[in-house]
DNA sequence: CAGATCCCTG
DNA sequence: CAGGGATCTG
């Protein structure tokens, strides 16, 4: 399915995306230090958990549901998009002309691909469809689980009503089951939507699974192959399949879809069933009575099926108010897990197929163990991930063109203040691209691309017409660094106030530059970097259950897509919709404050927002967009900030707000926000002083091979010892991979500070200001991937 | 003057 | 990293 070429949104442009999270010894000489290169490759394989198994939960349910139940979904919708909206109007100019621009490549886009459009708008229709039927299928579940709450209730003054005991459990009874139809003939009405989204998938892999339910019915034990294989199946077949595999012992037609209502054959068998109810309790209740078994792992499915059918058999030789409750609970059980499986298939399929195949996105996705090294060599836990780039490379610039908007205006300064800025006079303006750019960029995609062609070309060069302020022509790289001027004659025209010379520069006109042609430049893609497995399925699943209508960004935002790391995980072995514990304690406020302590050792790892006390922040609100927030920021969401960090040094507190949408943001949490940010920047900053300083020191100490020491000092390759301490800093645990775009940043900030203390503009009490200055206009759009809630990595 | 940053300190 | 004063900006 990964590769199926045909599709709702392949018009969108692929994105090259290395996967590594982990970097090697061999691309970080200087990590030494840090025992991480040893570390395992991160586990991809989450624990399968249904999606909506919280659902089944007694506790954490009333609440999440109630809220979501009170609200009509289309308005619901509708707050959803205001938000969106008003977010994004909220943000700075830059922001909102980011925007601007994003609407305006929507129109274009609307007029290319009117055929996906159209799909797009049809599958958000069926999406508010589906939404409006889980909402009243949790209803109805609500309400039998009060209905069956009233039963037991019942049954505790079963004394009182024992004259009308047998009527009333047969009323009862005839309720059920006509809820039980009810929420079958819903069932259906939600297969047939499925059925009719995904027909032609449907279609093609009917044989398959056909085949496979023939294969898999024989085998009573099917736990694991169950949910690999429901991975595979159309939901549409799949729907109620696990039950005919269930137990060898269990007639395939006991259970037929959507046909025989269960109670028809309670009733039927109910006599000869007796007979081996014993055994088969013993067998249903070892199986899968227990609900936290059931929602322990992955045999949801099974379980429940065990759970009916060993219930139901044990209650059938029960006489009187045993056997009502017996009954109602199995009743309850069947509903509930009914519920359970249809919305967790649905949004299953809905995740996969918006998200995760190709259809709506580029193309095919891959993932190698990297031996992107020259010699190929293998490098044991790095993975790639591959967004195989399909035709889109133009197309692709023409977004990032007009996605730089809010880049464009820097860039444009940039390069005002950058031409002549710092460059000393008669400096050869030659000598930057070989001496001082070229190290900074062509790192090592060269090598990525030549084991992986279908990156595509090198990352410098693509990188290059879009991040203009950053490629080899920025204006503050290409400036060399005086280096090859006698430390004692600093050019004149540098040599005082910083900030004049920025000005200077700045009011210069725009074309001035050689290197930058008049069009403003194009936006910078997010770099390449790539969150981990296990919170793109947290992505997800907060995409799916909180946006079941929009599962994906929202048109405007589609463009984003292309180069969200989001996209970078679709593997195999993991699947979309079993999201993590973590996410689940996240979202559950009963399982976080039961289990999650005691989880939190054994699974310490899995990254999510346990990490010492993800939920420690405070109180959980549910916002009317159906996020989960905290008061409080937890550790979780300062590592996210340090990896936010890579894109963004100087965020807007909307900013803020818009990537952390489980944050309750007061005026505390905001400013302790921008205060870590400002933490941030403030360690770089003097990491890159210091680093500027000891390249001054060198090659005022070495001089005669001044070139040798600017090649040494004035990069940030990952080979870097400067690389490491930020990496060390910002991204501790090594596993999400440094954009290349934060490298190039922070080596024109190191220049910057290089070129300020060579010419002794640091004399100036406010000499950094103008670096700042500069720096703060490198930021570059934060992946989409750090919109949803939760860590982006353990 | 408020808010944002910077800068220093613990 | 947080606190808190100083400084800048609009």
């Amino acid at each position: 399915m990964m590769d199926s070429p045909t599709d709702l949104f392949d018009d969108t442009s692929p994105q090259i995306h290395a996967f590594a999270p982990n970097l090697s010894s061999a691309e970080l000489p200087g990590v030494h230090t840090q025992p991480s290169t040893g570390r395992p490759p991160p586990s991809f394989r989450p624990p399968g958990f249904p999606l909506i198994h919280h659902l089944l939960q007694p506790g954490g349910e009333h609440r999440r549901i109630s809220g979501q139940l009170n609200t009509n979904p289309s308005t619901h919708r509708h707050l959803e998009d205001r938000n969106l909206e008003d977010d994004r109007g909220e943000r700075d100019g830059e922001v909102e002309e980011q925007g601007m621009d994003r609407g305006e490549e929507e129109v274009i886009e609307r007029e290319d691909k009117v055929l996906g459009i159209k799909k797009r708008h049809s599958d958000a229709t069926l999406g508010a469809e589906w939404s409006q039927d889980l909402l009243k299928m949790k209803r109805m579940k609500l309400e039998n689980r009060q209905r069956d709450g009233e039963a037991d209730g019942g049954a505790d003054r079963g004394c009182r009503r024992r004259e009308g005991g047998r009527e009333g459990r047969r009323r009862e009874r005839e309720e059920l089951k006509e809820q039980l139809e009810e929420a079958r003939e819903r069932l259906q009405a939600l297969q047939e939507k499925v059925w009719r989204a995904f027909g032609e998938k449907h279609m093609a892999e009917e044989e398959k699974n056909r085949r496979c339910r023939n294969a898999n019915s024989g085998t009573a034990d099917g736990r694991e192959g169950d949910v690999g294989m429901m991975e595979e199946e159309d939901i549409t077949e799949g729907m109620y399949d696990e039950e005919d595999i269930d137990g060898g012992k269990m007639e395939k037609d006991s259970f037929p879809p959507l046909s025989a209502s269960p109670l028809d054959h309670f009733h039927k068998q109910r006599g000869e069933r007796q007979r081996e109810r014993e055994g088969r309790m013993e067998r249903g209740r070892g199986g899968g009575l227990h609900l936290e078994g059931v929602m322990e792992g992955a045999g949801l499915w099974l379980d429940c099926g065990g759970l009916i059918r060993s219930d139901w058999d044990g209650g059938l030789e029960d006489d009187g108010e045993e056997e009502g409750q017996k009954f109602a609970q199995a009743l309850k059980m069947e509903l509930g897990s009914a519920v359970a499986r249809v919305i967790d298939r649905v949004l299953r399929i809905y995740t996969e197929t918006t998200d995760f195949t190709p259809s709506s996105l580029p193309t095919a996705i891959s993932f190698l163990p990297s031996d992107v090294e020259n010699d190929g060599r293998r490098e044991k836990g790095v993975w790639m991930g591959l967004l195989t780039r399909e035709r889109g490379e133009e197309k692709m610039r023409g977004k990032e063109e007009k996605l730089a908007g809010q880049d464009g205006e820097r860039e444009k300064q940039l390069q005002k203040m950058s031409n002549g800025n710092t460059l000393p006079p008669g400096q050869p303006h030659h000598t930057e691209p070989s001496d001082l750019t070229m190290p900074l960029a062509l790192q090592r995609s060269p090598d990525i691309r030549k084991a992986h062609p279908l990156l595509g070309p090198p990352l410098s060069t693509h990188l290059n017409p879009s991040h203009p302020n950053i490629s080899l022509h920025h204006p503050s790289l290409p400036r060399p660094p005086p280096l090859s001027h006698p430390p004692l004659l600093p050019p004149a025209s540098q040599t005082k106030d910083p900030t004049s010379s920025f000005q200077l520069s700045s009011s210069s006109s725009s074309s001035s530059s050689s290197s930058f042609p008049a069009p403003p430049p194009p936006p910078p893609p997010p770099p390449l970097p790539l969150p981990l497995l296990h919170y793109s399925m947290q992505q997800l699943f907060s995409r799916s259950l909180h946006h079941p209508q929009l599962p994906h960004l929202p048109p405007s935002r589609k463009d984003y897509l292309n180069s969200d790391p989001f996209l970078e995980f679709s593997h195999p072995s993991a699947h979309p919709s079993f999201p993590p514990l973590p996410l689940l304690g996240h979202l559950d406020p009963s399982l976080a404050r039961h289990g999650g302590r005691e989880r939190d050792r054994g699974m310490r790892g899995d990254g999510g927002m346990r990490g010492g006390g993800g939920l420690d922040g405070g109180e959980l609100y549910l916002t009317p967009g159906g996020v989960y927030t905290q008061e409080g920021l937890s550790p979780c969401h300062l590592k996210k900030a340090k990896l936010m960090f890579f894109y963004t040094r100087y965020p807007s507190s909307n900013t803020l707000k818009t990537y952390f949408p489980d944050v309750k943001f007061n005026r505390c949490v905001t400013s302790q926000m921008i205060k870590w940010f400002s933490n941030f920047r403030e360690f770089f900053y003097i990491q890159m002083e210091r680093f500027a300083r000891q390249a001054v020191r060198e090659a005022l100490t070495r001089e005669g091979a001044p070139r040798l020491g600017r090649e040494n000092q004035l990069r940030v390759g990952r080979d870097t010892e400067l690389y490491r301490i930020l990496n060390m800093h910002y991204n501790k645990s090594n596993i999400y991979q440094v954009p290349e775009r934060f490298i190039e940043v922070s080596e024109v900030a190191l220049r910057e500070f290089y070129s300020a203390i060579w010419t002794g503009r640091d004399s100036d009490p406010c000499w950094k200001k103008g670096i700042y200055k500069i720096i703060c206009k490198l930021d570059s759009p934060v992946p989409d991937a750090f919109r949803l809630p939760g860590c982006p990595v353990g």
